[in-house]
DNA sequence: CCAATAGTGTCTCTAAGACAATATGTT
DNA sequence: AACATATTGTCTTAGAGACACTATTGG
């Protein structure tokens, strides 16, 4: 071990140190497509751009801790699925100085998000476009309620991709979808929400099989109401009791 | 905005930072098992206790290059299979000072892991027992090579766990299991990789189908040398090219 | 009864597990 | 030839896709 080396590990407080942010991908489902809520900077760097909700952790506050205070001060939200994406640390990914940020994916229900939007009227609801097939990724669109590709600010398209690869990674064999639906919701607005996700159609006797295999599905005995044909049994999220 | 947020906005250098560092989860198979190489700490905290190697991240060095340099540094390693596993932020996780370390897995070959341990005489080679079954989680125990329990230092026993649980994970969707053979290999010890990692057996004949059906594999019509019993194929990684 | 969607039955096809047979090196 | 492992073949079974059929509600 080399001098240098013996600092580091001895006073690193001697070093300078780089600022370490997190980025919240908030994430739903609108008008059958997933859609993130932005934010557009005034100010340079990157001024008149789109960019995700984020701030700087405090120096006594867990990462997750300081997701959820951006979360709540952001989004004007007390809870919502959290959890971390990955963390990016490109030297210049922002100009004005060394900004490590670790991104999140917080995932809102339809009400949840319109909640968000009407309780933080700056905030953007843009449609995600994702020009790929299955889980293996590339570059996505954000897209204005004009349906104009948004410009992105700093390096937020590809935490935007990253957030969307994850999600269709996770979303069959994991829970994550039901974060993305009511306490009460119909076999057919979960096949929406696994459809929005993949981009895909599913197969619905085969989507309905192997859903209700899982074990994770309790029907209520409720149906829902108002639909002019027939309605469908409304199922509750039950976490398996075997995993 | 309230004024403190805008503060924070405007100039994070006002307030205290956290230290960045990387940690590296360096693993190979070793005698059939999952195997890490760690470090004795001789100082507090945790004096005594075993560490992953790690270091510092440098204000003008992307995480990926504190990685690829730690692993330079502290395994005397040129190149292997580099990638960044998950964030670890908790406050105390550290006593002296808050420091957020970027935890990556670094996929090692028998080859280079035993090079390591020429190279860098106090790295340890400790196999990991991972008492879970699937992909689901939980604790796993690293052991010496007289098979006693070490401890480990810090929070570096959950990133342990996550490291085999990504493992376990991509393994059978992924090319990871690549980087732990060498340039030519078997069938036989591609297999031998996966049971290793997935600490079960897999039925040699479906195991054979999907793998050349992948169209990873490509057949090199060279054959193993030195058995006492009918040689087998060798064959190279070929990334498909189509995906 | 009609429209529209919920929910089910059935056939086919693919892929995995189980098990065993055949192939081919060394000694 | 005996041995040990490589490689292949085949049977069975589980699960997905395709497609069509029945069920139920409002009008």
């Amino acid at each position: 071990m080399n001098e240098t080396d013996f600092l580091k590990d001895y006073d690193p407080s001697a070093f300078q140190r780089p600022s370490v942010a997190v980025d919240l991908v908030l994430l739903g489902i609108r008008d059958g497509r997933p859609a993130v809520l932005l934010l557009k900077r005034d100010q340079h760097p990157h001024a008149g751009r789109w960019a995700l909700p984020g701030g700087f952790v405090g120096i006594d506050e867990s990462l997750d801790a300081a997701a959820a205070r951006v979360l709540r001060e952001k989004a004007g939200m007390a809870h919502a699925h959290l959890e971390q994406l990955y963390t990016f640390g490109a030297v210049d990914r922002d100009p004005r100085m060394r900004i490590i940020s670790v991104a999140y994916l917080a995932l809102l229900t339809e009400q949840a998000f319109e909640a968000a939007l009407r309780a933080m009227p700056m905030l953007l609801p843009a449609a995600i476009e994702v020009p790929w097939a299955g889980e293996v990724g590339g570059p996505v669109d954000a897209l204005s309620p004009e349906n104009e590709k948004l410009a992105l600010a700093f390096d937020h398209a590809g935490i935007l991709a990253t957030a969307m690869r994850r999600l269709r990674g996770k979303l069959d064999y994991s829970d994550v979808a039901f974060a993305l639906l009511p306490e009460l919701f119909t076999l057919r607005q979960l096949q929406d929400v696994h459809e929005a996700i993949l981009g895909a159609g599913l197969n619905k006797p085969a989507f309905r099989r192997r859903q209700l295999d899982r074990g994770w599905l309790a029907p209520t005995g409720a149906y829902e109401s108002g639909a002019a044909f027939r309605p469908a049994e409304l199922y509750r999220f039950q976490p398996s009791t075997a995993d």
